[in-house]
DNA sequence: GAAAAAAAGGGGTAAAACCCCCATGCATTT
DNA sequence: AAATGCATGGGGGTTTTACCCCTTTTTTTC
């Protein structure tokens, strides 16, 4: 029996071609292919198209893949999840895992590596690189979670990432200015940042914003 | 006879799995794969590696697609290059356009299009969706070439994608504090920007600064 | 229902950013 | 020789930010 893997990727391209790949492995099937998690979740209800493994992508619209991935999770345990993206930034990766899944490859891995991968998956839950595993073992001393920015505040640094004055992103947001300056306040003082220009490289960096 | 096509990109699993989805194409056979700009133009050098066709990504190290596609298009004209990029900036298309490309996909596009595209680049020569061919003719009417930066001022604009105040930025590059004030005005009314938050985001989004 | 936490608003000061308009020196062009 | 372009620096002003410390109101928690 063939192990059952679906693809879950917004470029078409990509997601056309890594399931070509996938194809081409002995021992795997590709159930399906989706553009993204939404779509997944609507497929899986029902019970024949449920794979063992599904290959995610991060940034997608409408569903992204950590949050897909966090609700594959909680309904259907069983499916193993390795996340697919170009993104190296640290936070989304210990995200990802967070959110559950099995394993981590970068897109400018090997046809063999991704192989590799899902066949140690398979076997043994999990698969994890050599700089996923330090990262991991890095992040158990560093206290992440600490950092929890309010929903007030996400909104407010949304409208930051623009050329309004404070006194603008007060009047689109229905505050006072000075509210908005607490709220500039209680982000640096949580963030370390120094003014807005780190506040907006902040944002980008940890997808925020999009520029 | 099989038109020869390389495909270039930096991102492994993408690089093959493009190459494979290239391979099932009837009329066409892929030569080899290249990592980035500098390794193709190493391979171009024996007669025997010339292709008809380059599927090119634009995001590359060492030697970008814009470069690469400028180069290929002084030394080896015959060669079509088709970009290939997640990138739906309009400014960076245009580049690639201007540098010679035959064609540009985005990364979402289907397999059949990626078919069609060849296809259309080996017998018309070119092949546009309407998307670019609309950019293209309002590039004729906006005078994009006028906005030229300076070194300087450039350098400026990196340093002014950090946490640092002008002064420190002044000090960092060994001038006054008014000089800087001085290139920060005139970026300012070239790129009709309002503030420093304006000059991130439009370093950000044309590739001067990668966050 | 009282205590604690948070959200919202405020005053004042100093620094940073923004906005004009101007001067010098130096190279290239005409 | 005059003109142009450009890099560099300056004066003096307003607006916007940053950073203190503080009060009131609402929400959460025990």
């Amino acid at each position: 029996m063939k192990n059952k893997v679906v693809v879950v990727d917004d470029h078409t391209l990509l997601l056309e071609a890594i399931g070509g790949l996938v194809r081409d492995f002995e021992n795997f099937e590709v159930l399906y292919l989706c553009k993204n998690g939404q779509e997944l979740l609507e497929k899986l209800k029902f019970p024949k198209n449920i794979p063992d493994i599904v290959l995610m992508d991060i940034n997608m619209p409408l569903l992204n893949g950590i949050e897909t991935t966090k609700a594959l999770n909680e309904k259907y345990p069983q499916i193993k999840v390795i996340a697919l993206s170009v993104e190296e930034n640290e936070k989304t990766i210990l995200k990802m895992l967070r959110a559950g899944a099995k394993g981590y490859l970068m897109k400018d891995t090997k046809k063999e590596i991704l192989k590799e991968a899902l066949n140690q998956v398979v076997e043994k839950g999990y698969y994890h690189t050599n700089t996923i595993s330090k990262l991991l073992i890095g992040s158990l001393t560093k206290d992440e979670t600490a950092v929890q920015l309010k929903e007030r505040e996400v909104e407010f640094i949304e409208h930051a990432c623009t050329e309004m004055t404070y006194k603008e992103i007060a009047e689109k947001m229905f505050l006072s200015p000075k509210t908005i300056e607490g709220y500039r306040d209680s982000i640096y003082e949580k963030l370390n940042l120094k003014n807005r220009i780190g506040l907006v490289l902040y944002a980008i960096r940890n997808g925020l914003f999009t520029p």
